[in-house]
DNA sequence: GTCCCGTTTC
DNA sequence: GAAACGGGAC
């Protein structure tokens, strides 16, 4: 006997026959959900901004910046065409972190001209060769443009059926356990109302009678009490970080297009003295890690060190 | 200070 | 399997 069958014979666990939860929950969140302007599209290259936006960054904050890269770049074939420094510096003057993303999305848009023809990928597993597209966001892609995923697992998820069906804190049981509740055919609307009841229900601090969850009946935590969630690793503080620095040397350079080394220093850290212990060789060291990652350049002109944002 | 969070790279 | 990757909200 597999744990998965043990499990069902315990109340809270996945129910054998899932249509009651699935009913209650599409009923749920059909009646009334967050407005977002990307729910009302399903152009994938949309879909895909919006995703690789809010995987860093709370929903409310992305909509604006969503609205302006998709005014700027409209499409993928004229993103693809953009200057990386211009995609990366959008990103940074949106305060949306992360830089590295940016770049994926610019050669993702790359890879959708020059390997598809224009022609995107509609499952899961080709949309997962994009460049910046892992597991969630290739389902979540193929949900929400082309209603064609599989059940999406992020965090929003693991804490719900965690608490609502005591699905053990195991990556692959949160697979089988989504699987098995999402209705055929139905990942567009099954995944946005899903991650939907863990962003308004069922947070860190669940809200459940007032978000009036639909699965209070089968919730194993609304029973007990227990409202336990999965560990989430504790972050390393950012003041001071090395990540900190980084973000301040694209922000100088978006501003300042070109820099010498002892000019961006002191953008970068107040305490910037050439030859102190944050100087010209920390700064060095900061910018080369940000050129392999391919996001500045480092040049050597007369003897000088100049950086600028990777074109 | 704490929380948010998926992908790449090593 | 772990480390690196951002910056704002609260």
């Amino acid at each position: 006997m597999t744990d998965q069958s043990a499990a069902t014979d315990r109340p809270g666990a996945v129910p054998a026959d899932p249509s009651a939860v699935q009913d209650a929950l599409v009923e749920w969140y059909e009646a009334d959900h967050r407005s977002y302007p990307w729910r009302e599209t399903t152009d994938p290259y949309e879909i895909l901004v919006s995703e690789v936006m809010s995987q860093q960054t709370q929903l409310d904050r992305v909509v604006d910046a969503w609205e302006d890269f998709l005014d700027r770049w409209p499409s993928a074939a004229v993103l693809a065409e953009a200057d990386r420094a211009d995609v990366v510096g959008f990103w940074t003057s949106h305060s949306l972190g992360y830089n590295n993303r940016a770049k994926y999305l610019h050669e993702a848009a790359g890879q959708i001209v020059q390997d598809y023809g224009g022609e995107w990928p509609r499952d899961p597993d080709g949309l997962s060769d994009l460049m910046g597209v892992g597991p969630y966001t290739a389902n979540a892609v193929a949900s929400f443009a082309f209603n064609n995923g599989d059940a999406v697992v992020d965090t929003n998820v693991k804490r719900v059926l965690y608490r609502a069906f005591d699905v053990p804190d195991d990556d692959s049981a949160f697979e089988t356990a989504a699987s098995v509740l999402m209705p055929e055919g139905r990942s567009r609307v099954w995944n946005n109302a899903i991650m939907e009841l863990g962003g308004v229900a069922c947070e860190k601090t669940p809200d459940c009678d007032g978000a009036q969850c639909p699965w209070r009946e089968w919730c194993s935590a609304y029973e007990t009490g227990d409202f336990t969630a999965p560990d989430v690793p504790t972050q390393p503080e950012f003041e001071g970080s090395r990540r900190q620095m980084r973000g301040r040397v694209i922000s100088a350079l978006k501003e300042y297009d070109e820099l010498h080394l002892d000019d961006l220093g002191p953008r970068v850290r107040v305490d910037y003295a050439p030859d102190g212990e944050y100087g010209r060789e920390w700064l060095r060291g900061l910018l080369d890690d940000l050129a392999s990652d391919g996001l500045v350049d480092v040049e050597e002109s007369d003897g000088e060190t100049v950086a600028r944002l990777q074109r």
